[in-house]
DNA sequence: CTGAAAGCGCTAACAC
DNA sequence: GTGTTAGCGCTTTCAG
């Protein structure tokens, strides 16, 4: 390559602290890595030189030698979503707190070699992985066979044998419903997300649950298939709409196909709330950005990340735990969605 | 720590290639890492295995050994802006194309240590930074010293040292502002971004000159200063309101403070654009959104962070390039909230 | 063209 | 308590 110049700036190691402190440089390790049998004023010496000469650890060295590495991997579908970026924040603010690194992965990468993908992440210089992926088994398997600690958000492993941090879908999507019932609607369409992910099931049961209570008749024709996308809540939205007896409250299973709805209620001058009502899922920050702010089921997406990395770092520490599943609530968030049918 | 059972599964490594091909294990290295002088037999055999095994490099080790780890850091204020996300989405995607990963790192993490935290960046495993932060020098120079590869995305160094990618900040506010004009309108307010940011000026340049063209003059009063926040384009636009003689229409400098303004219009029971006309500036994907959709000035985003990272990635290659700036052209989106003036 | 050997910076036994 | 000594997985001279 270039051998011109140094190839880097000569990085200060833990050699140059114990070459400046008169001590070897493994105490040195074991004061930075927080051992804690080290006399307290060889301690003190050694912090102050680090600082003084502005010592940065090698994430790299660490990781190589068994230590960790402090940065923990999350992965996600990509970033184009809201919803993605409320959990992360909160993963990152969490990590910050506990001065750990995030890498970031994103799935849409390697269509297909997903599981190849995970194997190097997680045998690379992450301690561990978040998830935050419409679920693919194989990834799973993968990494249990390495006891690799991982967890995941929104997002089930039908063998428990996972880590998950979660929301109460069911509920969620049964108070969602239950108030457009209580609103006077009775034609309640449902534009539900991807079935093969357990949150999109359980909105759908929450919904069908919700309807029995009030003794609503379950119509299939009411329920179209989503994925969970703005367009596709656009063309699920027409289709509700152009049935024979349209509804005159529309569910979407989050909020990103709720705004696919609306435009599509808009262009057939349709008038949110007055004509047709429509509440959302997720919460996502542009919900009260929207005209009118959608009404919406809070997920505290952030709340997520931060529980996520709460139980990761515990597993790092202790790999043998018995797997934890914790699941926070959702909220009916009411905003200018909704109104009670005319 | 947990010694009770292997760390981590046993990783597959160079060692177990070099023992099923039967070569040595520097060779092996030599056909990983693209050396090119090694018989092609040899190189098939090798790549052959690797892939039989699973093998995946270790970055953490690559980069200890003094070759590149194939990681590039991003470096962004945080992710809760929409603006951050299509600057990483393209990064992210670019990135993919040379099977690099990518680390992220938040500033907000270590308010006033920013430089130990770039510090620890350049020193740690990433190859190159790519910086979309309001522009703090001392990053600079410390990455400077070190010779350090980066590239700074929509920021400017006064010092010219710096690799740069930005879009035409004064000709689309300049265009903008033309709109505005050719629409009759001539009381035009401007809610500017922090003023210490480059973009920022040359925003508020942009406005000037275009009114300057058009034989308006130029209203201190109607200039207020925002941070490129929503709140505070809710307050800018409430101080333009409340003016004796407010505008007709208002141009922000950018799409977030917009919003912030609709709200503030909303408020006051003016209608968009019927009573009063505003711009953005950035196109977020909220950008079309917002009801009515917001008429702005497109920066290409996602272009620019593919650009970034291209340059970064040459830059890593020969690292004693001179610097470049590239400027990308911005374009104005007319949607729905910009009326002549009646 | 390929092998041998020397580290990169750090952690973790193992001694003392 | 602290020093000594092996490597961790990889790249890169240096010899053939």
């Amino acid at each position: 390559m270039n051998k011109s110049m140094p190839r880097k700036y000569r990085q200060v190691t833990i050699m140059d602290i114990a070459r400046e402190t008169g001590v070897s440089y493994s105490t040195v390790s074991r004061v930075l890595s927080g051992f804690e049998f080290v006399k307290d004023e060889t301690r003190q010496r050694v912090l102050e030189a680090a600082r003084r000469l502005g010592y940065v650890a090698h994430a790299g060295a660490r990781s190589l030698a068994g230590g960790k590495a402090n940065i923990i991997g999350l992965l996600v579908p990509g970033l184009d979503n809201g919803y993605i970026g409320e959990v992360a924040r909160g993963i990152d603010e969490e990590l910050a707190r506990a001065s750990y690194d995030l890498m970031l992965y994103t799935t849409h990468r390697q269509r297909g070699k997903e599981s190849v993908y995970v194997r190097s992440i997680a045998n690379g210089l992450t301690d561990g992985l978040i998830l935050v992926v419409p679920l693919v088994t194989d990834y799973l398997r993968e990494l249990q066979v390495q006891r690799f600690p991982y967890v995941l958000v929104d997002q089930s492993d039908p063998s428990g044998q996972s880590n998950v941090v979660d929301a109460t879908n069911w509920q969620g999507a049964y108070e969602a419903t239950e108030y457009l019932i209580k609103l006077g609607h009775r034609r309640i369409g449902l534009i539900t997300g991807m079935m093969q992910i357990a949150s999109a099931q359980e909105r759908l049961e929450g919904y069908r649950a919700a309807l029995t209570s009030y003794n609503i008749g379950f119509d299939p024709e009411l329920v179209v298939q989503g994925d969970f996308w703005e367009p596709t809540g656009y063309q699920a939205a027409s289709i509700l709409l152009d049935l024979e007896h349209p509804p005159t409250a529309i569910f979407a299973s989050n909020d990103l196909s709720a705004f696919g709805a609306m435009e599509a209620i808009r262009e057939r001058g349709l008038r949110i709330p007055a004509d047709i009502s429509i509440i959302g899922f997720d919460d996502i920050p542009q919900a009260s950005l929207v005209y009118p702010k959608l009404t919406t089921v809070r997920q505290p997406l952030d709340e997520m990340g931060r529980v996520a990395v709460r139980m990761l770092l515990d597993l790092i520490e202790d790999p043998d735990q018995p797997a934890r599943h914790v699941t926070l609530a959702t909220q009916l968030i009411v905003r200018d969605s909704c109104q009670a049918i005319g």
